[in-house]
DNA sequence: TGATTTTGTAACCGATCGGTGTCATATTGG
DNA sequence: CCAATATGACACCGATCGGTTACAAAATCA
């Protein structure tokens, strides 16, 4: 599943921990939150600390990755090319 | 790339934002937060906000995605068996 | 249906956030 | 070498965090 938002990890979360029959006081007990905090989180809050959530989605069974936007669904196109490389070329052949 | 802790992320962060030739000021205005910002991110601040980090790596043209862990790698293994599904049966047939 | 469990909301609090501004220390370029 | 740029660290501030507690609404189940 593919992360744009802070409400698309809440909704992960909340449905991951359906998934594992778990409710919001046994996954806050088992992450070190209090319930607050899990509902907040799986509302989508947007402040909330990183750190929480990373622990979060570990007590899930749930993993982060990250990779560079391919050039396909890509709204940020970068070129692969070594600017420096082709600048250091071209000023050495003048 | 994997991610397990706001360390990973910060490193992730950091090289990309070399990758592209941006200085912590390009990068925290493009983003809309201020250089010191920018610098606890990527020092890998466990306490620093989801909403913002997520812009950050749109900004670098970072995608994250979500999935369950592989029972491979796994220190979560969770069955995939529906437990409802399995009692109902069982108390179905008596 | 009624009883139990689960979920949502609110107020209060100390702790910590991120922004701003400044200065010192690398790092880079000529 | 010096100058310019980039990075890191610090103090100060208002805003907001997450924890706690309590109560109401909703969902679940016998």
């Amino acid at each position: 599943m593919l992360l744009r938002t802070p409400i698309d990890l809440g909704s992960a979360i909340r449905d991951r921990r359906r998934a594992l029959h778990l409710d919001q006081n046994e996954l806050a007990s088992q992450v070190g939150v209090s319930r607050k905090w899990i509902i907040d989180a799986e509302k989508g809050k947007s402040r909330a600390e990183i750190g929480l959530l990373l622990r979060t989605l570990d007590v899930l069974g749930l993993r982060l990755s990250l990779d560079a936007g391919g050039p396909i669904a890509g709204q940020n196109m970068v070129p692969t090319v070594d600017i420096d490389a082709v600048l250091d070329r071209a000023r050495g052949q003048p």
